[in-house]
DNA sequence: ACAGAACCTGACCAAACGGTCAAGTTTGGC
DNA sequence: GCCAAACTTGACCGTTTGGTCAGGTTCTGT
């Protein structure tokens, strides 16, 4: 009985199982992504992401053993991606720049990968049940590094004091509305769905409201390059 | 059969029932607001609604029929209170002033409500699906009239030129992630819960990064009046 | 070619869900 | 004090859910 056909059905590190293994995970993945951010955890059923994975309902229990498994790893990739941006708020940059940088490409991940946004937002939105450690170690170590960052640029006299971490969340949130809450935005704006121009109106206002609300000061000289 | 025990059992408009119905309906509301904001639409169980607001579930079904029912009312209240504010942005105010009176608003609306919030924004995170019209409506109506003032202050040299719409959904976003994703914010402050300072915090950074990044004009003359 | 691991799946299951109902008890106008 | 309306509730029901399992088929190294 219970024959257990592979050693480690669908276990995180070192994974140096079959090539379809990999393939069918990450079309499982991105249809549980999909259904994730349409109807939240509880009400995400495994027969949902099966068909919009074109596979049968038993066969996403071969990979993930529990539906638990299957969030997860869908969070994990999702804050994988999440940490790696922010690489322009670094000591030695021009804070116009580095800031107007982060924004855009926050607003980029809005536009490109409004899913995984969402997903992150339902989780934090209940209460973030399955990252609370998570948030209290790396990212808040990683706000940490980026807060010491703004205020050696404060403490050069290149912007005015501004209380850096909560800097972090207005720029998180102004930029991740536009994901999370597309349809609102969409509605108000009278669209079927957000366009181009309008993530580079949201770019351009955010990062305006940053750049001039910190008093940045813009680089003092700069030969005509951009 | 079906003895239909009273005329309506729970519907919208007119309502001269018993005292009782009110006292219920509200502990019932209270409880459903909870719970749709812990665990979302699709998650949050009758039985679950039922224990914390101290009465049978069977009871629930008499004041509301459906779950659907339970959830656009506390839906509908929520939507009224939300478009009750805003009345500080008006033609004759100056824009200083009322811009960060409005943001103060939203923002102890953050601190006094969460709740409400977070099922507002689940209910967008999901599409609307309930809300679709309504946003295309009220909401859009909403913030056309404002945007109408905004542009009259920048018209009268008062402000900068901005896309008000888009400044109303990063003023919205900035103010409300301190509700819907306060476990995020506190996990990064290291705290348990948000404090009053942390409201203050935030909103005294949104309010000057819009008041500074808009270019808002001080009232030229004012008499010691703050 | 053959064995064993990897992969696939229809049928099934217990639990939990939203909702129903009949048979109550309480309340308020007259 | 009476009666109809308002309110209450334990027991029940059909569906849907996440998950299991036995018995397949396909792939891969030798």
């Amino acid at each position: 009985m219970a024959k257990r056909p592979q050693s480690r059905p669908a276990d995180g590190t070192g994974r140096p199982l079959g090539a379809k293994r990999k393939l069918n995970e990450s079309r499982i993945l991105a249809a549980a992504e999909e259904v994730f951010a349409e109807t939240g955890y509880a009400g995400a059923t495994t027969a949902a992401i099966a068909e919009k994975a074109g596979l049968p309902k038993a066969n996403l229990h071969y990979y993930f053993r529990t539906k638990d498994a299957r969030y997860r790893r869908v969070l994990e990739d999702i804050l994988e991606q999440w940490l790696a941006t922010g690489d322009q708020i670094a000591a030695g940059a021009d804070p116009a720049q580095a800031l107007s940088a982060y924004i855009a490409a926050k607003i980029e991940h809005s536009r490109r990968r409004p899913l995984a946004s969402k997903v992150f937002a339902n989780e934090l939105l209940h209460g973030a049940p399955r990252l609370g450690d998570y948030l209290r170690r790396e990212v808040r170590q990683w706000v940490a590094a980026k807060a010491k960052v703004i205020d050696g640029w404060v403490a050069a006299g290149a912007m005015a004091p501004v209380e850096a971490r909560h800097l972090f969340f207005v720029i998180w949130a102004a930029t991740q509305t536009y994901a999370d809450f597309d349809c609102q935005v969409a509605a108000v704006l009278g669209r079927d769905r957000l366009r181009e121009g309008d993530y580079q109106s949201a770019a351009q206002l955010i990062t305006r409201l940053v750049v001039e609300g910190c008093g940045v000061v813009r680089p003092p000289r700069q030969k005509a390059a951009e």
